[in-house]
RNA sequence: GGGCCAUUAGCUCAGCUGGUUAGAGCACAGUCCUGAUAAGACUGGGGUCUGUGGUUCGAAUCCACAAUGGCCCA
C-alpha cells in the first residue's frame, strides 16, 4: 500500500518541500497576475506524410528548410521553457499556416483570434494527428547551459538514466487529450519536470526530462538568468527569446494559482520522489463507508466529499521537514532494499542494530542515528529522512489516542467509531478525508458516524475573514463585551450550521439582550420573590388548578419533547430557537401574568403553584440549555438545585437531559391560551387606538371570534384577558363590531375586539388609585428602597384624593407596602412629589418604615 | 474551466411536501406598560421574494438558463 513514486508534487521552494492536495486546496488566489506569453518553436523537420506534400502555391516543408516555420504555443511560466522537451497538439483540431512578418506560424485555427492574428490568410490547414513526429528545435539545448538531460529508465518510473550532449538536438511534437482549444494556441508546452499532466506524458512518450530549478525554486545551469527564482527569472527568460526573435507576443493575464498556505510562496509544481499510501486501491471501500455516514448538510455527503472520494488520488504522505512524526522506513545504501518498522520491538529485532538506546526520544534528530544491517547484502539499512504528513496523525487519531492496538483495547473499542464529529466544510478534504481514509485503510469501516459540517463564517460584508486582510473579528472583544454563551447561543441560532454566516459583534449584543438577559431577568425574578417568601422546593406538593399553570406546564414538557427530538437529529438551529420563543413566552406572558400570584401576600396554594411551576421550568432550561450555553446553565443550576440539595449532582453537566412527561402536555390549552393570547393584542391595539390609557379600567372588552367553541375556550381564559386588558368585562358576539363614540375597535382576518371606553365615576376611581400606585412604586424605586421594604405613605390632594385613599386602601397598601396611609405631610419624609392626574393634584410622600 | 451551496424588508434570518393578505428579531419613528427587565406592548414606514423564461387554475416554493457571492476542485 505504500510506495516511493517520483512524481510531480506541488511544491513550496521557500519552505522547501511539498504540499498535499489538502495544503494547497487551502492557497488558492483567484486574482494572480501571471505573464501571458506566445512562443515561436522552429520547426526542423516535418513527418513523412506530410513532408512531401505537394500544394499549389504554399509549401510548409519549404518553409521549414529555409527555417521560417515554427510552432506557437502558449503558456504563463516562462520559466518552465528551459525545461521544456516536447509540444502536444490536440489530434483532432485543425492548425492553420499563416504569414506574419515573414515567418510561418502553426496553431490551431480556432485560436486565431486570440493570438492577435485573426485577420490573416489562411496557408494550409493540416489535422493536428498530421503533425504528430514533427520535430523542433529546443529553445534552449540543456547541454549548453550544463544541465542534465535524462530518460526514465523503460518500467522503471523512479529511475533515470543520463543522456549524451548532443549540440544538434530535436524534440518531438506529440498529441495529448488534455490539449484545451479555449485558450492558448492549442499547443501546449510540455516540461516534464515541471507539471503532473507533463511528466505523465513524458512517461507515455518517453521523452526527456530537464530539470533546471533546484528545489528552493532558483534555475542552475549556466543560463542568463541561472541563480534567479523562478518568478525573477521570467522576465528575463522572455527577454532572451524576444532579442532571437522567438517570442511572438507577450502579456498579462489573471488566473487562479497556488500559494503556500503557510509562506504564500508561489507553488511550483516539481517532479520529485515522494512516498504515497495508494489510497486509490481502496477507493470503493471508502465510497461505501462513506454512505454509512450521515452527513449534515446531507448534500456534503454525495457533493463535495463523495466527489473528493470520486477524483481520490494516492495520498502523498511523506515531507521533507524536521519536526513530525518520523517516516518509518529504512533502506539500504548498498543495495536499495526497503524495510518498514511497525514498532519499537521490531526495531530491537534487527541485527547489527546501531544508534538506539532503550530510552530514546524516537524523532528527529535522534531517530536518524539508527541503521542496522541490511537482511539482503549486509549493507547499511538508514532510515528515510523525510517525516510523516500531520494530516496522516489527525487522522489516526481513533486508535492513536489509545496508543491502540499497543494497550488499551477496551478503551478503544468503546468509542470506535464514533458517534459524531464536527469541522467546517474545508474539512472535506482535511481530517474528514485524512479519518475516513485511514480507518478504511486500517479497519475496513468508517470511523464516524454523524457529521455536522459547518459554514465558513465571514465578515460583516460577506468577505473571507483573513489576518493579512485584517478584518477579523476579535473573539476576545466578543467575548469580553457579550461573553461565551451569547456568542455560543449566536452561533447555534443565527442560521442553519451548513450555511456561511456573516457575523459582526452586533449581533452577539442583540442575542445577549434579546435572549440571554429575558432568561436571566425571569430568573432572577424568581429568585428575588422566592427569597422574599422563603420558598423551598419540592416541600410543597404541585396542584396544576391554575389555567396558567396547567399551560406552562404543557409548554414545558412540548419543548422538551421537541428540543430532544431535534437534537437527536443534528438540528441545534431549530432547537435553540424553541428555547427562545419559549422563554420570550414565559418571561412576556407567564410570569407577566403570574406577577401578581407572586406578589400577595397569602402564601396559599395558587402562590405555591405558581412558584413550584416557575422553579420546576427555570431547572428544565438550566439542563436544557446545559449543551448550548454552559456557564449560564450551570450558574442557575448551582443557585436553584445545588444550594437547596446537596446531594444532586455537582453539576448541571453531570445531570441526565430532561425527559418529557407527556401526560402533562395538554394540546387544546396551548392552542387556547395561544389565541387569548392573539385577542389580547387585538385588545391592545383597540385600547392604543382610542387613546385611553392601559392603566385607566374600562368596563368591557367586546370579542367576535371565529366559532362557538372559540368562544368557549376565551371565557376559560377570560380572567387572564380581562386582567391584560384592564376591563372589567366580557363579551362575546357574532355581529359586526362597530367603530364609534364609546368603541374602539381592532379588526384581524375573521377575529374582531372592541373595547367599551366609557369611564363611569367609579372606574375613573380606580384608574386613580392605579396612578396613585405607579407613583409611589417610582418613588420607591427612586428613593433606592428594596423591594420587600415597607413604608408609610402620605398624602394631600382634594376630597376626590381623600375618597380614592379610603375606597381603595387595602389595594394601594397592597401594592406599595404601606403600613399606613395618612393625610398630610410630614417633614420628616424620604421623597415628597407632587403630581397632576386627570386634572387633580397630589402630592405624595414616602418614608421607611423601620422594622 | 468543473462541482456544491446561497440570494426573501436597511441588517440577521423563518417560510421551500406548490394554495387566503410573504413573517420574526434588530434598527428607525410615535404612543403605551413596568418594583424581574440592557426587557415588553401597540401603531407606522420599509418587499418586483436576484433576474429571465417555463410547468400549473395557482409559484418565494418545482424546472431551465443567467447574474452575484461563498466554498471546493482543476
Amino acid at each position: 500500500m505504500i510506495y516511493q513514486g517520483y512524481k510531480v508534487t506541488p511544491h513550496c521552494p521557500r519552505c522547501g518541500t511539498s504540499l498535499s492536495s489538502h495544503e494547497v486546496a487551502l492557497g488558492y488566489k483567484d486574482d494572480t497576475v501571471d505573464p501571458s506569453v506566445y512562443i515561436k518553436f522552429q520547426i526542423k523537420a516535418l513527418p513523412a506524410e506530410i513532408a512531401g506534400e505537394k500544394s499549389p502555391g504554399f509549401s510548409l516543408s519549404k518553409a521549414v528548410s529555409d527555417g521560417k516555420a515554427y510552432f506557437l504555443a502558449w503558456t504563463t511560466t516562462p520559466w518552465t521553457l528551459p525545461g521544456n522537451t516536447s509540444l502536444a497538439l490536440a489530434a483532432d483540431a485543425d492548425y492553420a499556416v499563416i504569414e506574419y512578418q515573414g515567418d510561418f506560424l502553426v496553431f490551431a485555427r480556432a485560436l486565431m483570434e486570440q493570438a492577435g492574428i485573426g485577420d490573416r490568410p489562411v496557408l494550409k490547414t493540416i489535422k493536428g494527428s498530421q503533425l504528430t513526429g514533427s520535430l523542433y528545435i529546443p529553445l534552449f539545448n540543456p547541454h549548453e547551459f550544463n544541465v542534465e538531460r535524462k530518460r526514465a529508465r523503460e518500467g522503471q518510473p523512479g529511475q533515470f538514466d543520463i543522456q549524451e550532449p548532443d549540440a544538434h538536438l530535436t524534440y518531438k511534437v506529440i498529441t495529448a487529450d488534455i490539449v484545451s482549444l479555449e485558450d492558448g494556441t492549442g499547443i501546449v508546452n510540455i516540461a516534464p519536470a515541471f507539471g503532473e499532466v507533463d511528466f505523465l506524458a513524458g512517461l507515455e512518450h518517453n521523452l526527456d526530462f530537464v530539470q533546471q530549478v533546484d528545489l528552493s525554486g532558483n534555475i542552475t545551469g549556466t543560463y542568463p538568468f541561472s541563480g534567479k527564482f523562478v518568478k525573477a527569472a521570467d522576465p528575463e527568460v522572455l527577454a532572451d527569446l524576444d532579442r532571437r526573435g522567438l517570442l511572438h507576443k507577450s502579456g498579462k493575464i489573471t488566473h487562479t494559482y497556488p500559494f503556500c498556505w503557510r509562506c504564500d510562496a508561489p507553488l511550483v509544481y516539481y517532479a520529485k520522489k515522494t512516498w504515497y499510501i495508494r489510497t486509490s486501491a481502496k477507493k470503493d471501500e471508502m465510497i461505501a463507508g462513506n454512505r454509512q455516514i450521515n452527513w449534515y448538510p446531507e448534500h456534503i455527503k454525495e457533493g463535495r466529499f463523495g466527489d473528493w472520494l470520486q477524483n481520490n488520488v494516492d495520498w502523498a504522505f511523506s515531507r521533507e521537514r524536521y519536526w513530525g512524526t518520523p517516516l518509518n522506513i529504512w533502506n539500504c545504501e548498498n543495495c536499495n532494499h526497503f524495510e518498514c518498522l511497525g514498532g519499537l520491538d521490531e526495531i530491537k529485532a534487527r541485527k547489527g542494530l546501531k544508534g538506539f538506546a532503550g530510552d530514546m526520544d524516537l524523532h528527529r534528530p535522534y531517530v536518524d542515528d539508527i541503521s542496522y544491517d541490511c537482511p539482503e547484502c549486509g549493507g547499511k539499512m538508514a532510515r528515510q529522512t523525510e517525516v510523516i504528513d500531520c494530516w496522516f496523525d489527525s487522522g489516526a487519531m481513533p486508535f492513536a489516542q489509545w496508543h491502540y492496538p499497543f494497550e488499551n483495547d477496551s478503551k478503544f473499542k468503546e468509542s470506535f467509531p464514533a458517534d459524531y464529529i464536527s469541522e467546517a466544510v474545508d474539512q472535506t478534504r482535511g481530517w474528514f478525508y485524512s479519518l475516513h481514509a485511514i480507518s478504511t485503510l486500517v479497519f475496513g469501516q468508517p470511523c464516524y458516524k454523524n457529521v455536522i459540517c459547518l459554514g465558513h463564517i465571514l465578515d460583516a460584508e460577506g468577505e473571507k475573514m483573513s489576518k493579512t486582510r485584517g478584518n477579523v473579528v476579535d473573539p476576545w472583544t466578543v467575548l469580553d463585551s457579550s461573553g461565551a454563551d451569547a456568542l455560543r447561543w449566536y452561533m447555534f441560532t443565527s442560521g442553519p450550521p451548513g450555511n456561511v454566516r456573516r457575523m459582526s459583534p452586533d449581533m452577539v449584543v442583540e442575542v445577549m439582550r434579546n435572549f440571554l438577559m429575558t432568561l436571566w431577568n425571569t430568573y432572577s425574578f424568581f429568585v428575588i420573590y422566592a427569597n422574599i417568601d422563603n420558598f423551598i422546593p419540592g416541600t410543597q406538593p404541585v396542584s396544576l388548578t391554575s389555567e396558567l399553570d396547567k399551560w406552562l406546564m404543557s409548554r414545558l414538557n412540548q419543548l422538551v419533547l421537541d428540543v430532544d427530538e431535534l437534537l437527536a437529529n443534528y438540528d441545534p438551529t431549530t432547537a435553540g430557537r424553541k428555547i427562545e420563543s419559549f422563554v420570550s413566552d414565559l418571561s412576556n406572558w407567564y410570569v407577566r401574568r403570574s406577577r401578581r400570584r407572586f406578589w400577595k401576600s397569602q402564601n396559599d396554594d395558587d402562590k405555591l403553584s405558581a412558584y413550584n411551576c416557575l422553579y420546576q421550568t427555570l431547572v428544565t432550561l438550566s439542563k436544557l440549555l446545559a449543551p448550548f450555553i454552559p456557564f449560564v446553565a450551570d450558574e442557575m443550576y448551582q443557585n436553584l438545585v445545588r444550594s437547596v440539595d446537596g446531594k444532586a449532582p455537582e453539576s448541571v453537566h453531570l445531570v441526565s437531559f430532561p425527559v418529557a412527561d407527556r401526560d402533562l402536555i395538554n394540546a387544546v390549552i396551548i392552542e387556547d391560551t395561544e389565541l387569548a393570547m392573539k385577542i389580547c393584542s387585538m385588545g391592545r391595539a383597540a385600547r392604543s387606538k382610542s387613546a385611553v390609557k392601559v392603566r385607566q379600567p374600562l368596563p368591557r372588552v367586546v370579542v367576535k371570534a371565529r366559532s362557538a367553541h372559540e368562544q368557549e375556550a376565551l371565557k376559560n381564559l377570560c380572567s387572564q384577558i380581562l386582567d391584560e386588558l384592564n376591563v372589567k368585562d366580557i363579551e362575546f358576539t357574532s355581529e359586526e363590531l362597530k367603530e364609534g363614540k364609546a368603541m374602539s375597535v381592532a379588526v384581524d382576518g375573521d377575529y374582531q375586539v372592541g373595547v367599551v371606553t366609557e369611564i363611569t365615576p367609579e372606574l375613573l376611581q380606580e384608574g386613580l388609585a392605579r396612578e396613585i400606585v405607579r407613583r409611589v412604586q417610582t418613588m420607591r424605586r427612586s428613593a433606592g428602597l428594596e423591594i420587600a421594604d415597607h413604608i408609610t405613605t402620605n398624602y394631600l390632594g382634594n376630597d376626590q384624593v381623600d375618597n380614592v385613599m379610603a375606597a381603595f386602601a387595602d389595594y394601594i397598601q397592597q401594592e406599595t407596602l404601606s403600613v399606613a396611609l395618612l393625610k398630610g405631610i410630614p417633614a420628616e419624609v424620604a421623597r415628597t412629589e407632587k403630581f397632576k392626574l386627570s386634572g387633580i393634584e397630589v402630592t405624595l410622600a414616602i418614608r421607611k418604615q423601620e422594622p
